[in-house]
DNA sequence: GAAACGTGGCT
DNA sequence: TAGCCAAGTTT
C-alpha cells in the first residue's frame, strides 16, 4: 500500500509540479533560505522577499558579512523576525566553523539555530538527496486525512504518527520529489476547507474521504482568543529628525526599532499616561493616526501623539527611517510622517 | 508541554 | 465580521 500511495503521489507531482526558484536547480544555501522564509508563511507571501534576499545575499559569505540591521530590514514585513536573526547567526557559524558549507545530515543541520526537524529534513532531501522525511503543516493535513489520524495537532502523539507515516511512505532515492509532492498536494487540492477530492491522486487510499470526514482532519484544539492591549506612541521632532529606539533583543519584534510608547488601559487616558511616564508636553490634538493590528498573541492598538520632551533613543532624519527595521505599526507611523511633517 | 513569536489572506 | 490558519522553532 505504501508503494502505491507514493507512486500515485509522485505521478501526480511529475505532471503538476510548480516551478520555484530553489526547486529546479536546488542549491543548498538557496533551499535553506527558502525553507526558513516559508516557515508559517505562504509561498506567495515570501516569494518577493526571497528574490530580494538572494539578490542582496547571494551566498553564505555575503550573508555572514552583513549587519543584523540590514538583514532585519530585508525581512521587514515578513514576521517572525527571529528567523532572520537565526539565519544571520547560522551563516556566521557555517562560515567560521564549517568552511562555509552547510551540513548534509539532518542531525548536523539541526545543530544550527532556526533549523528544526522539518527544515533539516527539507534541506537534506531537496539539496543533498538524503532520504529524509519533511513534515510540514500541509503534509500533516494530507497524512491525517489519508490515515484518519485523530490526535490533535500539536500533540506529541500526532507528531510521532505523521513522521512515522511519512518515513514509511518515503520512496528510496526520491525523498525530494515525495516531500514536495506531499506539500504541494496539501497546499492545493487537499486544502483545509473545500478540498478538491475529486481530482486527488490519493482519493482511493484516503480513509477520511471514504468516511466523508475530510474537513474534520486534522483535529485542532481550540485556540485562545487574542487579548487586546492598547499603546500610545509619541513622535518627538528635532529639526527634520524624529526619535526612535531599538526594542529589546528578546521577545516581540526583538531588535526592531519603534517610536517611544507606553501601554495604556483606556485610550482616552493616553495623554495622562504619557505625562506621568515622561512628563513631556503631549498634544493629542495633533494626533497623526490610529492604528490597530493583530499580533500572534495579542491585538495591539496604537495611538500616535506628538510631544515635546527628552527620552532615550536615537534621532533619525525622517528620510532615513527606511533603513531602520520596524514592525508593521511603527512602519505605518514612519510612512505617515512624510505627509504629517512635510 | 505550553506559550511565544508577525503578518496577510480567506471565509 | 471575527476567526482560522499558514512550507515551524525556541524557550
Amino acid at each position: 500500500m505504501s508503494k502505491k500511495i507514493a507512486d500515485a503521489l509522485l505521478s501526480w507531482y511529475a505532471a503538476r509540479r510548480r516551478s520555484l526558484p530553489w526547486r529546479d536547480q536546488p542549491e543548498p544555501y538557496a533551499v535553506w533560505v527558502a525553507e526558513v522564509m516559508a516557515q508559517q508563511t505562504r509561498l506567495e507571501s515570501m516569494l518577493p522577499y526571497y528574490e530580494r534576499w538572494m539578490a542582496r545575499f547571494p551566498n553564505m559569505q555575503t550573508l555572514a558579512a552583513a549587519s543584523e540591521q540590514e538583514v532585519l530590514t530585508l525581512w521587514e514585513g515578513l514576521g517572525y523576525y527571529s528567523r532572520a536573526r537565526n539565519l544571520h547567526r547560522a551563516a556566521q557559524i557555517v562560515v567560521r566553523e564549517y568552511g562555509s558549507w552547510l551540513p548534509e545530515s539532518v542531525a548536523g543541520l539541526m545543530k544550527l539555530p532556526g533549523i528544526g526537524r522539518y527544515t533539516a529534513g527539507a534541506i537534506a532531501s531537496l539539496a543533498f538527496g538524503v532520504d529524509a522525511a519533511a513534515v510540514d503543516g500541509n503534509a500533516v493535513r494530507v497524512l491525517t486525512r489519508v490515515f484518519n489520524l485523530e490526535d490533535s495537532v500539536g500533540s506529541s502523539a500526532l507528531g510521532k504518527q505523521v513522521w512515522a507515516r511519512a518515513e514509511a511512505l518515503l520512496p528510496e532515492g526520491q525523498a525530494a520529489d515525495f516531500n514536495q509532492a506531499l506539500m504541494d498536494l496539501g497546499a492545493g487540492l487537499c486544502a483545509p476547507r473545500n478540498p478538491d477530492c475529486a481530482h486527488c491522486p490519493l482519493r482511493d487510499y484516503c480513509e477520511a474521504y471514504a468516511l466523508g470526514i475530510q474537513e474534520q482532519r486534522p483535529v485542532r484544539a481550540a485556540r485562545q482568543a487574542l487579548p487586546q492591549r492598547d499603546f500610545a506612541a509619541v513622535v518627538l521632532e528635532r529639526g527634520d529628525a524624529v526619535l526612535i529606539r531599538q526594542r529589546p533583543s528578546e521577545g516581540l519584534l526583538a531588535n526592531l526599532w519603534e517610536f517611544p510608547n507606553v501601554e495604556i488601559h483606556n485610550p482616552k487616558r493616553g495623554k495622562a499616561e504619557l505625562r506621568r511616564e515622561w512628563s513631556p508636553e503631549v498634544e493629542p490634538r495633533k494626533r497623526i493616526q490610529v492604528l490597530e493590528h493583530s499580533y500572534s498573541h495579542f491585538r495591539a492598538r496604537l495611538q500616535v501623539y506628538r510631544a515635546q520632551g527628552v527620552l532615550p533613543g536615537e534621532w533619525v532624519p525622517v528620510a532615513e527611517l527606511e533603513r531602520y527595521p520596524m514592525g508593521k505599526l511603527d512602519r505605518q507611523i514612519a510612512e505617515g510622517l512624510r505627509d504629517a511633517l512635510g
